[in-house]
DNA sequence: AGTTCCCTGAGG
DNA sequence: CCTCAGGGAACT
């Protein structure tokens, strides 16, 4: 579930590999379960594959950026080797980007190998679900442009007016792309719950110390997100294998049925937009009365301290990395 | 604005 | 066997 935390993780862990490289080749594995390769990368690959790997070769990567969930990997400029912009590279839930010594594919998963001008480099693409896609575009084009601000980077006030023209319920609107880009279910959930407001609380109906604390609640939840290297649940990992451990901070996703970290009451699970909702009935309670709340917020002190809890171990691979193998920079 | 589907693996 | 997990496109 890379969502904006681990997508700017993966982003990161890429820049020192990519940044000056030259693509020398692109090869797509003709393993994997039940349907032919053709059809696996359909649904990958928006260019026909032969066109996908002929465009690639030769182009030198400039640039390694994200843009909501998506990573941008920008390429010399048309005319000089190759025609293409950039390669966007959107994750989906299970999409890897790794780093690997070796062309050869070792999960069936692995869709596309691309090879790079230095000894011993070859980034592999691995998706299981394959909800993730790989396309060639511009990064002004049409299909980026209708996402919504990055919530980091808009203002205070702009969210606060984004909010109020909308009647939808706020986990709703959080996880639409175009009304901000990047999160997802688990970052709404934690944001929510770090705001204290219902996730189906109707946005139009948020005061503006609602939306200001809501607002803050989304960006400490994400900073603090980034700091930890994301979240690895399902099978995340950054371009080095490397797992995150915000999962461990996690204070109400997937944790119905357990003690409320703040005052203890049951996290209870609901569905909006066809998704688990996780939530503190009491901390963030009612949908639409405002104002309610069991604790003072200050601006920049978390609502709710960081917290690692006791007896559950880390993931086995947080601790060490499956698809790390003999990697050297 | 809400629902269904895609896809695979985990867990009951 | 069954249900659940979910980003986003394509529906209603």
């Amino acid at each position: 579930m890379p969502e904006l935390p681990e997508v700017e993780t993966v982003v990161r862990s890429l820049r020192p590999l990519l940044i000056g490289r030259r693509i020398t080749g692109v090869e797509m594995p003709q393993n994997g379960p039940n349907s032919s390769a053709r059809a696996r990368l359909r649904r990958i690959l928006a260019t026909p594959a032969k066109d996908f790997s002929r465009r690639l070769c030769g182009a030198r990567v400039t640039d390694v950026r994200r843009y909501g969930k998506n990573v941008l990997i920008e390429l010399s400029p048309p005319g000089e080797e190759t025609d293409v912009r950039c390669l966007l590279v959107h994750l989906g839930m299970t999409g890897r980007l790794v780093w690997h010594d070796t062309p050869e594919t070792r999960s069936p998963h692995t869709h596309v190998v691309f090879a790079l001008d230095a000894p011993g480099c070859w980034l592999h693409y691995t998706d299981i679900r394959r909800f993730g896609k790989l396309r060639l575009a511009d990064p002004r084009g049409k299909e980026l442009s209708k996402l919504g601000p990055d919530p980091l980077e808009i203002s205070r006030e702009a969210f606060y007016e984004r909010l109020r023209s909308r009647r939808a319920m706020v986990k709703s609107l959080l996880l639409d792309q175009r009304f901000v880009r990047g999160i997802g279910n688990i970052y709404a959930d934690e944001s929510l719950f770090r705001a204290c407001i219902h996730p189906a609380a109707i946005a139009s109906r948020l005061n503006r110390e609602r939306a200001s604390r809501l607002y803050d609640g989304i960006r400490e939840t994400l900073t603090h997100a980034i700091e930890l290297g994301g979240s690895s649940i399902s099978d995340y990992v950054d371009a080095q294998g490397r797992a995150g451990w915000f999962q461990l901070e996690h204070q109400v996703y997937r944790r119905t049925g357990e003690a409320c970290p703040q005052c203890g009451t049951l996290i209870r699970r609901m569905v909006i937009a066809s998704r688990s909702t996780h939530f503190c009935p009491r901390c963030q309670r009612g949908p639409t009365r405002p104002g309610l709340r069991p604790v003072a917020i200050g601006r920049s002190t978390p609502h709710v301290a960081p917290r690692t809890r006791k007896g559950i171990p880390a993931r086995r691979d947080a601790e060490k990395p499956p698809t790390t193998r003999g990697f050297s920079p």
